[in-house]
DNA sequence: GTCATCGTACTGGTCTGACCAAGATCAGAC
DNA sequence: GTCTGATCTTGGTCAGACCAGTACGATGAC
């Protein structure tokens, strides 16, 4: 009961959680390690082993730690799914959240694109052109071409050699995707959407390929708010027929 | 045992929190519920107590739901510091990723001043001028001198309003609040420095003051240049005396 | 001596049933 | 009608057990 002093005071689940915790933030437990089992640590800390699970759990859905059945618990390197899973809740219950995301978006992508002009090799310029050929072939598939739409973006993103970024990004992928569908049914709305559609990715396309990444973020930006500006419209559409409900 | 159809094919934890998760992605959990008792979620679900904590114990550490002794499990608004642990152990493991989240930073900043512009109401502006003014004033402190930087910046995203924004850019403060201290290290080795935070913050201000985006941003941005070019030279100080280590 | 096979110890995954402490609730005393 | 206390319920935890595979060493065949 002595050794327990290593995390006293907590008690359970955050006696063990602190245990853990410490000993990753300090190093002694690095990615790659295999823990002692559930057992011994249990024994370890004085508590039981289903206490040790919770904490293991835990550590699990932050994507620290990896439960490999019948082999062992190791430490992972800290894995970017974690962001995704809490966007995904947190978003889920703010749908008004919505708007606010596409800013975090537009923040995050606009950043991405001056680093891809930077850093963006070979492959990426290869990812990019196919993925801006995949959106000049879909324009006229709703499903495919808002696909093609997000991996252009996302290859943007990529590109940018920054995993912080790509994290954050592919976090709101959901969303995104989500909001890259609902934009591409507007596409038979305006047919002048097309050519936007084309046409602007083009020039984003071609801004990263100058390396320019003033001209990129302005253009990226300029790509949003014209989406916006679409979209803004549909909705006043909308909203003349039902006007009556407001 | 037919109700288990709710969430098949996994098995145990996966089980409960995929049903836990449909619901709340569903919405028929929403932030304020009540959930049922363990005991009862265990029965419903055929599992045992142990594993419906572990799910349950999951769902906390992702700050969806909060445990409340004796009294139940409630379903909560989602909360930023999960992201906040993330990046904690996410940056003990990997130091290399500071820079990495110094771009996410920049990237939300960034985006936040040109919100800021348009959304900013009077509280707002009061507050970055009591920022601003703090900076002044602790120009020689190094550690209240950070903390005001921080401040400043802090301000900054929440004029922007929006919610997503303040969340990521408080989720990675404990990084950001390191890196400005650090930074603040250096004022005593560049005397001209001083003035560099004092009139880039200035300048910053005023263009927020203007409700000018384009111009709020690139000042922004050349101030986050700037101080990268600080850091750099001081680095290549360091290095300068130790190249022969590389 | 080398190699393949076979056990066994160990690991995670789960269940059962139990006990504790303390809020919540409601019946009964005042 | 109000107050008090017994009881129910809830989370928090534990102990011990079983299963199903893995890892690894011992054993046996070659």
């Amino acid at each position: 009961m002595e050794l327990k002093r290593a995390a006293e005071g907590e008690k359970g689940f955050e006696k063990v959680f602190a245990f853990l915790r410490e000993r990753l933030l300090e190093g002694s437990l690095k990615p790659g390690d295999r823990l002692i089992s559930e057992r011994e640590l249990a024994t370890l800390l004085g508590v039981s082993r289903p206490i040790v699970r919770e904490a293991l759990r835990a550590l699990t859905v932050l994507g620290i730690v990896e439960i490999r059945d019948r082999i062992g618990t190791v430490v992972t390197r800290p894995d970017v799914s974690v962001l995704n899973d809490f966007f995904t809740f947190a978003l889920a219950q703010q749908a008004d959240m919505l708007d606010d995301v596409m800013q975090a978006r537009v923040a995050i992508e606009c950043q991405a694109i001056r680093l891809a002009c930077e850093r963006a090799n070979i492959a990426d310029f290869e990812r990019l052109q196919r993925t801006l050929a995949k959106i000049g072939e879909t324009i006229d598939e709703a499903d495919a071409g808002g696909m093609a739409d997000f991996e252009f973006h996302r290859s943007i993103v990529v590109a940018s050699h920054s995993e912080t970024l790509t994290v954050l990004h592919s976090s709101m992928a959901g969303l995104l995707t989500h909001s890259h569908r609902s934009r591409r049914e507007l596409v038979q709305a305006f047919p002048s959407m097309k050519t936007y559609l084309i046409d602007d990715h083009r020039r984003i396309f071609d801004a990263i390929i100058a390396r320019d990444p003033e001209r990129a973020d302005a253009t990226l930006r300029k790509h949003f708010a014209i989406g916006d500006e679409y979209r803004r419209r549909a909705v006043v559409g909308d909203i003349d027929k039902t006007s009556a409900s407001r």
